[in-house]
DNA sequence: AATAGAGCCAACCGCCACTAA
DNA sequence: GTTAGTGGCGGTTGGCTCTAT
């Protein structure tokens, strides 16, 4: 990759100097007025430019390793309900950015899903989820841990149909044997006693929210412990809350 | 070992929404 | 109400790396 200068702004790769350069100005003056700040630092960047550099590279807290088997499951949900919202879809994935997301779908789950979907033309839509091939053979999420089997795909084996706002573990075609038992569990965590449907507001959003979460439990091998399910949403619900 | 093609990803571009003057 | 400036978002590009032949 080249660098080039258009006019007196520089393009292309960041070097090391001017990270170090933006990270200071960026510290000292605040994520804002990034035409301003460029200025101040003496970058030839412009602040389009160093904002981008610095929400998708430089910002602490940043991920930046490979994305987990559970930030898979989030993407593939949240998309499929929300389609190509990626900054949105980013801020249920604290330390991922919407750019990083964005490709990480184009790159990897677009083709799946579309090799997914011809599977799906072809063969029954309907999964029943009493047998080793819709439950996945080895793909379990168990302790806050998943295993995904390559051949089953990252889908596993449910249906794609977009599920609306009052769906339930049904619209993602599991029926699981323990789906009454999840689905129970999550309306009492996601929904909060809510039973005006004629005020669907915050609770609408946080039942969204929750859909994200959903594959992790249609993978379950055998019913779920309290426990493992209260300690599945200990670990989520910090991030459902968020963003 | 060389080459072509595919995949990946950082960076750029253009559009839109918001805000202040 | 209008306009200019700014930031945010999603789409696209282009170069590097990897893999297959």
């Amino acid at each position: 990759m080249e660098n080039h200068d258009v006019g007196n702004l520089r393009r292309g790769p960041w070097l090391d100097e001017e990270d170090e350069r933006l990270t200071a100005i960026v510290k000292a003056l605040g994520e804002k007025h990034w035409d301003a700040l460029a200025n101040e630092s003496g970058l030839r960047r412009s602040g389009k430019s160093c904002r981008l550099r610095w929400m998708n590279y430089l910002r602490p807290n940043l991920k930046h390793g490979e994305i987990t088997y559970e930030e898979e499951h989030i993407i593939l949900n949240l998309h499929k309900q929300w389609g190509n919202k990626w900054s949105r879809i980013a801020k249920r994935l604290p330390g991922r950015t919407d750019n990083e997301i964005k490709n990480y779908w184009r790159s990897h789950l677009k083709k799946k899903i579309e090799a997914q979907q011809g599977l799906h033309s072809c063969s029954e839509a309907k999964q029943d989820f009493s047998t080793p091939e819709c439950r996945g053979s080895s793909d379990e999420y168990i302790g806050g841990e998943s295993k995904m089997n390559e051949k089953d795909g990252i889908f596993g084996t449910w249906s794609l149909e977009t599920p609306g706002p009052s769906s339930n573990m049904s619209a993602f075609g599991c029926s699981s044997p323990y789906e009454r038992h999840i689905s129970d569990w999550m309306s009492s965590c996601c929904w909060q006693q809510q039973h005006d449907y004629n005020q669907q507001t915050d609770e609408i959003k946080q039942h969204e929210d929750c859909m994200g979460m959903y594959p992790c439990f249609c993978q379950l091998e055998s019913e779920p412990e309290e426990d493992t399910m209260h300690n599945v949403w200990d670990l989520w619900s910090p991030i459902w809350e968020t963003g």
